[in-house]
DNA sequence: AATACAACTTAGAACCGCGCAA
DNA sequence: TTGCGCGGTTCTAAGTTGTATT
């Protein structure tokens, strides 16, 4: 970050220049050709272009299951409603008398023509890279820079995550009227559309976003913000792995001070540091309490309820088992028996007393009493810092355990496997891809042909050799080495795929991108690729060595978090 | 102290396009 | 030539945290 000069952004700052083109809005909707028809009750209607609209969005997601929910056809109906002409809502009383299969038909039609064209119709492209070198960077402080998200998120259903009790609503159009502009005062102030106005242009270098608009789901902010390989977004990103390398240097105290917090007088203490030693031992998010009704039923920490422990004095063989079965964040399950020191036990039987399954486990306890105390006991400690510091410090110690000279390939293997230590940590879970029995059994069936393979080779090669005991002149010697070396290659590329095999396996249901990208500090890997001399583009791809630049350029072989 | 709001990070799924094998 | 599997990219929801307001 040399190349910026720190001093201005210390009065609370975050640039001194800003211009931009503004936001991308999503292209106006185009009526249906007349000949696609929407049915109800079996018989042809013609809808106005609000409702016709509205039920596109419904019929371009007719494969997904959403689309059989009750919450989800509830709210679309109800937010349908809306948008029809008096008679269309005299008519249409019940969504399962309406048949959108020809407009969804004629989507499924339309994306497959665009596929086929696509190869011919370069101008689609041509005009979308137009798009992007005109709205798809800014200047910040006399550097260029990429946006994020410059696109406006355009109308359609509501998708939330989980058993969501707003899936299914209409997310509105948003026009200029309703977007706020960023931008520096003395800079060239980007226009909206003809005929049309911003709701505001302010000049806030307090922050960091170009464009905000109100969503009308849950009522909050969406914000355009600058690519993950921006100065603004690297520097942060920066700080938070040398917030948590502070805390590696003391975090013994922090655990001791907890463990004696165990014993405390006060319930609330002792709730606090019950909390504590979840969020530092399991990772687990602060638990921000969340307003009911508005969002689907997801815990972290500080949220969590009776319902989602069981207390085992003994299970397996093992003494204090506490078993975690809640939904988190994007409602992803965590499940995890886990044996705990006797003190935390004992406290977490006494939390249970006289409770009903629905109340709160820590009823002493929120995410801003916790985030107080960490505060005071170091400067920027946050509940979340214990992710990334946990995590982090996870994936240099098993680096270190797992790595050994070896091949590439091996070396990977043992990074992959150190980066699946962290995301088992963290819960980043995926669902498994719809095809992976499939191209598992065909990795399988090609390391069938590859062991096929080398037999055959060895049989040469022994063959060879024999001849070569007989003749002893050159060209059988050669021979030999020729075969040698085809079975060295052949060895090697059956490992390869058993690598792969291995990899793909532990990784079913595992996602490493999110703490590769959000957790582990990435001085650590880049370290790591110096010191076993892995090339860096192995570990991370183009965009990925974008966002962690500055640790590229940073670290040498000796880092350690 | 509780609540609301704002700004920012973290998250999994959907989507896209490229290279490879059939 | 085509279809498909995969890695990479895009999308936007869902968190956390800090601050202002009541």
């Amino acid at each position: 970050f040399d190349q910026w000069e720190e001093e201005r952004y210390t009065d609370g700052s975050k640039w001194k220049f800003l211009e931009h083109k503004g936001p991308v809005f999503a292209p106006p909707y185009e009526p249906l050709p007349s000949n696609v028809k929407f049915y109800y009750d079996g018989k042809h209607m013609k809808l106005s272009p609000q409702a016709e609209e509205v039920a596109t969005f419904f019929a371009k997601m007719l494969d997904h299951e959403y689309t059989t929910k009750e919450v989800f056809r509830n709210n679309f109906f109800k937010d349908w409603k809306k948008e029809m002409t008096p008679e269309e809502k005299s008519k249409i009383t019940n969504l399962s008398k309406c048949d959108f299969t020809e407009m969804s038909e004629y989507f499924k039609a339309q994306t497959e023509a665009r596929k086929q064209m696509s190869k011919e119709e370069k101008q689609v492209s041509k005009e979308n890279e137009r798009i992007v070198q005109e709205y798809g960077f800014c200047v910040m402080d006399n550097h260029k820079e990429r946006i994020a998200n410059f696109r406006i998120e355009p109308p359609g259903l509501f998708r939330g995550r989980g058993d969501h009790p707003k899936m299914g609503m209409l997310k509105r159009r948003i026009r200029p009227e309703d977007v706020i502009i960023n931008c520096s005062k003395d800079s060239k102030h980007p226009k909206p559309p003809p005929g049309t106005k911003w709701k505001e242009v302010r000049h806030d270098n307090k922050v960091t976003w170009l464009v905000s608009w109100t969503e009308n789901i849950q009522g909050s902010i969406k914000y355009i913000m600058l690519n993950p390989s921006s100065r603004i977004k690297g520097e942060k990103d920066w700080q938070k792995y040398e917030t948590a390398r502070r805390l590696k240097k003391c975090v013994d105290q922090i655990r001791a001070q907890y463990r004696d917090d165990w014993k405390s007088k006060e319930m609330r203490i002792r709730q606090r540091a019950v909390a504590l030693y979840f969020i530092d031992k399991l990772a687990l998010r602060a638990g921000n309490e969340k307003e009911e009704g508005e969002t689907a039923d997801t815990v972290g920490c500080c949220s969590l309820r009776v319902e989602h422990i069981k207390l085992y004095p003994e299970l397996n063989g093992q003494e204090f088992v506490v078993e975690f079965d809640f939904l988190g964040k994007d409602s992803i399950r965590y499940y995890n028996t886990i044996p705990v020191e006797k003190r935390v036990f004992k406290n977490l039987q006494l939390f249970l007393e006289n409770k009903q399954p629905e109340d709160d486990l820590f009823d002493r306890l929120n995410t801003s009493i916790l985030n107080k105390h960490l505060q005071e006991l170091m400067d920027g400690l946050t509940a979340k810092v214990f992710r990334t510091y946990n995590a982090s410090i996870t994936l240099q110690q098993q680096l270190k355990e797992l790595t050994s000279e070896d091949n590439t390939p091996a070396k990977i293997l043992s990074y992959n496997r150190a980066n699946r230590a962290v995301a088992i940590l963290c819960n980043h879970q995926r669902a498994p891809p719809k095809t992976f029995e499939k191209s598992m059994q065909n990795l399988q069936s090609k390391i069938d042909a590859k062991k096929d393979q080398l037999a055959d080779a060895r049989r040469e090669l022994k063959s060879a050799k024999a001849d070569a005991k007989v003749r002893k002149d050159e060209k059988t010697k050669k021979a030999v080495e020729t075969k040698k070396k085809a079975v060295q290659r052949i060895e090697e590329q059956l490992m390869k795929l058993e690598v792969q095999a291995t990899d793909r396996e532990e990784n079913k249901q595992i996602a490493l991108g999110t703490s590769k990208l959000n957790y582990l500090d990435p001085r650590i890997t880049v370290a790591w690729c110096k010191k076993w001399n892995v090339t860096i583009e192995k570990i991370y791809n183009k965009t990925q060595r974008e966002k962690f630049a500055w640790a590229i350029d940073m670290a040498d072989k000796d880092f350690e978090f």
